[in-house]
DNA sequence: TCATATTGTTAAAACGTTTTATTATTTTTG
DNA sequence: CAAAAATAATAAAACGTTTTAACAATATGA
């Protein structure tokens, strides 16, 4: 059987009130005999508070909950790891809920986790087109006065009330920075293939492509843009299309996806850069280590899940302090299958493109 | 505020333990009109049961652990989405522990999650040569009487009583498949690449190899064997004197290490498989992805992590019956790396191999 | 008709804490 | 030395459930 406050209270002949007193350091007005003898009794009993009937009674239980699509996708386990790590070090617990991108199971989660007495709820959405769900998420959420952040996926808010706030990278800035390398190295046919539009991720990549053209005076031609599903598939077959429109670079919404451009590239037996540039996206482990080494953005997102830890357990401390949505820069990891200049060594000293700013 | 039993129990006008014995569809002496009424009034106010005080006295809260040591690692994450989807459809939460493979962490989270009143913990132990640590996560499990399965990781045990139950790949029969499959192309002169000897996993894939030798007779030459740390960089290095001292075939323990020989059979301008044959573990997304595909053993991660939940829920629900340790076999992906035929497709119909086997 | 059985409902204790108001004791002050 | 103040410890209520023994009311059987 566990230990008990009461057993150490019947042990030390002191009342339960006394010993809980004592363990939580509250009340200065214990006597320094009492304290030691509680504490001496509690190590020697090995005596352990159940987390239950504190959180019953607090209503605060030490943990978050993280609910996202896919843990076996490495962006999303990459934010996951940061999201536990931050957690552990301020002395919280993590519930991982995987979805798998069904809307319904976001709404089961919540519901569980409130259930369950999490203190905040981290909130990647399952891509869908049932807005239905994701505010009907929001409202169980905000019924219950749980905090909930968004993490990298966002929505356009219905109304500034309703708004939650979200811990993101900026896509529009990845895109921009990616077409821009691309235009600085003399292209001027750049080919677009992104993520499902059904992603708000995706559309953004997309907008920082085209204000990139634009300000470089070209006209964005949309025949150049294809919309994929960030499979490597997809994007081989995508290519072919637009290398016959005589494109000299690819810029993939993912590594993925640039990585069937280069399936493309060999089919057709076009050299990377020579005949043909490819820039990705999210920056795979795998992306440095091929025959061509790929460029890619990179996105923090290590950074993503422990900043949004952060900024939850701040709230949930400070419930009248909603935090501000952030929205993170973007690294462009420049290799040589766009012909730059590598940037994984020298590491860049300056790293202040990798500093939180506000939208 | 929350609606709670007694809520209920006011406007429907009956007494809590009524409206509790309703909800638990225990009790077969409630009429049928109160049943409705209860069910009625729960539904309009939205009733949710709190877990917290729920678990405070049943002593279950359908919550377990998963300690790993990365979960950015693939193979980690995949055993994680397989324990979070089984636990989801038992009606199971998932709480997550990232060690990053410290010891001492094991041993907080264990204690964290016994103090959180988990029903039971999957438990893949940090490497290390502190057996004393694994002892003391051990010792502190069995003393709280909560159920511990190791996964993937195991040890061997000191007596029988202090065992605990273990779900992993065949790692003997991993390392024997691929060393076969190499000689079968006619290899006789197989280096190998271990992982750290720390790890059981990787010197049972080193038996195997050697098993698979003897079976061919052929003596084992301990100059052909190298110990390395699962790296890219150690893979290349490490390939270097393997090569020079004549091998034709090279057996990765894992696959980030084969990429390793891939990058020094290029920098050689060996090609794979015509002059060195190369084979790794694991069977990462990317190796069926690469120029030429790698031939791998593939573990069953997903279902090693869903069949620990499973066994772990039928320990917890049957305190008396204590699971058996299972070793799940691996399956060789034979692909262009090794000059075999390619398993990858068609997709082979019979899949017992990835059946369930006690050792 | 009375004892017994059946049916439906409930009171109360328990789970392991926190927290507030109260009491008991000692010390200080005028 | 009595009153006031400070110090130390505690009783009791609360958190939201489950569960068991008991109760009341009705039905059954002899």
């Amino acid at each position: 059987m566990r230990v008990t406050i009461k057993d150490i209270a019947k042990k030390t002949g002191l009342s339960v009130s006394t010993v809980s007193l004592v363990m939580n350091h509250k009340s200065d007005r214990i006597s320094e005999k009492t304290i030691k003898t509680v504490m001496q009794a509690a190590q020697e009993m090995n005596y352990h508070p159940n987390r239950l009937a504190v959180g019953l009674i607090t209503k605060k239980t030490q943990t978050l909950g993280l609910i996202i699509p896919d843990i076996a996708n490495a962006f999303f386990a990459e934010i996951a790891k940061g999201a536990e790590t931050e957690c552990q070090k301020q002395g919280y617990s993590l519930i991982l809920c995987n979805t798998n991108d069904h809307p319904e199971k976001d709404v089961d989660y919540v519901n569980v986790l409130i259930d369950k007495g999490v203190d905040g709820i981290l909130f990647t959405m399952a891509v869908s087109s049932q807005v239905h769900k994701d505010l009907q998420c929001f409202n169980i959420a905000k019924q219950a006065e749980k905090p909930m952040i968004l993490v990298d996926r966002t929505v356009p808010a219905e109304n500034k009330e309703m708004e939650l706030p979200y811990v993101s990278a900026d896509n529009v800035l990845g895109g921009y920075m990616a077409t821009k390398h691309l235009l600085e190295m003399g292209h001027r046919k750049i080919g677009f293939i992104s993520g499902p539009m059904g992603e708000q991720s995706s559309q953004n990549r997309l907008f920082g492509y085209i204000r990139a053209l634009q300000e470089a005076d070209i006209t964005f031609d949309p025949m150049l843009t294809k919309v994929g599903d960030y499979h490597m598939e997809t994007g081989c077959r995508l290519s072919a299309d637009l290398i016959r429109r005589g494109v000299t670079a690819i810029f993939a919404g993912n590594d993925m996806m640039a990585y069937g451009v280069y399936k493309q590239a060999k089919e057709q037996n076009l050299s990377i850069p020579g005949d043909l540039a490819v820039l990705g996206f999210d920056d795979l482990e795998f992306s440095q280590m091929m025959e061509v080494p790929l460029s890619s953005v990179k996105q923090p997102t290590y950074k993503i899940g422990a900043y949004a830890v952060q900024k939850i357990i701040r709230w949930i401390e400070h419930p009248e302090q909603k935090p501000e949505s952030v929205c993170f820069k973007p690294v462009l990891m420049i290799r040589e299958s766009t012909g730059g200049v590598s940037s994984d060594r020298p590491q860049q000293k300056e790293r202040k493109s990798e500093n939180a700013e506000n939208t």
